[in-house]
DNA sequence: CGAATAGTGTCTCTAAGACAATATTTC
DNA sequence: GAAATATTGTCTTAGAGACACTATTCG
């Protein structure tokens, strides 16, 4: 060997006395609260960006007491929410964010991943959050959907803002073509609570009628519990039957998007 | 406000109190050539797993000379390639493999990229692989698709074998709903050969007359050049016209692969 | 000339969307 | 009873796929 291979080979058995890196997960956990999109935000409690919110994330445990990066996911969002059974979330990787000078500190890269799951209860602070809330994501002046009065902006930490639009893009893409809308929804759900769902994700009006048929045209992505609702809605109406999440992994065919005419050129 | 409180902790800061993770880049980088689908290995010269065949990759610049993850994906694919213009190739991110053990040497946490190119030059083995080749991605028996000679099957190192997987079903998905499939060809084309491309990596006949109208009608798929190809097929039939890409980021309607029936339960 | 292939025409069937109609429930 | 809403029906139109046909080029 020569020593130009030598010092390669040593790099590549140690790199981390050259280069040391700290990989962080943050997680893009979404719900529905009467109605409105939510995500889960933390107040950072410590420098950099103290006093911000950023999304709620912490390092992954690398060397001793290791983990998987879905389980270190996992674990940030049961410490968050204060869940212990994450039964009914959907989680799933969103991307990673790697550049140079996203955090101050020393070069990060944060594996971000998305959840969704039905009505949360309210966070408690965790260890090293000064606070954790549930925000409405139109108060965060990401998307171009209502404008909201001015000042209620809260700027994000890091780079979360971007990562969280890419969250929210890729949720609204995921209910076109997977029935992971009913992740938002209990056990039990009427096709009209589905349909909520899907308008306050894609933030668009749908057709009760249409969308009716079509879910239940489209194979496996419902079944049919037997039983309907107590009572009918709260402003008149029949009771509504139930339905349970069916064994489809994709829709087939997809709930397109009614207003994506612009085809992203 | 917050100013002085980072620059005090910065001061102060040890990044070794955190666990040490190594970065690396891996890429799954495809192309077509004489009608088959190839995936660009290289054959590690050194241990762990010398000697096997891998994706090309390596360990990320982090803080000298440090390097975003696009970047550094795009140098590895140049190094290994040997090009020095990527300019019609296609990158993007394709996930993120971090779990404990992939590496026997230390924690090490992959990002994945997904590449498409048009017929790539043959690569020339980098500085630290023993041999570097395009492989067709049926000879490594991942698909349930053609059965090959037996022995032909190499065995990749790391969990690089599920990291093509995800690869190549992000690359048929992908061709659904982007025109992506443009990204394996020239700057000039014919339908024929753009289906050629989808038939290479669907590995499965599309209706000549039907695809040549449909993509037609896609707004923003294709443009029309004017020109024709110079001569017609090796065995016959009249010349093709020649097309462009178009300005489409998402095809409307999209392509749906034929033999999806299944659904995925 | 015969075979192969580019490109177009036509027909059928499915699915999406607009709209209407009916039944049920709340206030 | 009036309003709201779940659910179903009908009609129109776009798009996918099967099939047929013509024109062009190679050997």
């Amino acid at each position: 060997m020569t020593q130009d291979a030598d010092a390669e080979f040593l790099a590549a058995y140690d790199p981390r006395q050259y280069d040391p890196v700290s990989v962080t997960v943050d997680v893009v956990a979404l719900t529905i609260r009467d109605g409105v999109l939510h995500v889960l935000l933390v107040q950072r409690g410590a420098p950099p960006f103290q006093g911000r919110w950023a999304l709620p994330g912490g390092f992954v445990r690398a060397v001793n007491d290791s983990e998987d990066l879905p389980d270190a996911a996992a674990r940030e969002l049961a410490e968050e929410t204060g869940l212990k059974e994450l039964g009914r979330v959907h989680l799933e990787q969103l991307g990673t964010y790697g550049g140079p000078g996203r955090d101050p500190r020393m070069r990060v890269i944060s594996v971000a991943y998305l959840a969704f799951g039905p009505a949360l209860p309210d966070p408690s602070a965790g260890t090293d959050a000064a606070d954790a809330a549930w925000v409405p994501v139109t108060s965060l002046g990401l998307t171009a959907a209502a404008s909201q009065p001015p000042g209620t902006t809260r700027k994000l930490a890091f780079d979360h803002a971007g990562i969280l639009s890419d969250g929210l893009e890729r949720a609204r893409a995921k209910l076109e073509y997977t029935p992971l809308a009913t992740a938002f929804l209990g056990e039990e759900f009427t096709i009209p609570e589905l349909r909520a769902v899907y308008e306050t994700v894609w933030n668009e009006e749908l057709h009760a009628g249409n969308f009716h048929r079509k879910v239940l045209s489209v194979p496996g992505f419902v079944e049919t519990t037997g039983h309907s609702t107590e009572h009918g809605g709260r402003r008149g109406g029949p009771r509504a039957k139930l339905y349970r999440s069916g064994d489809a992994r994709l829709l087939h065919p997809a709930l397109l998007r009614p207003s994506q005419e612009e085809d992203l050129r």
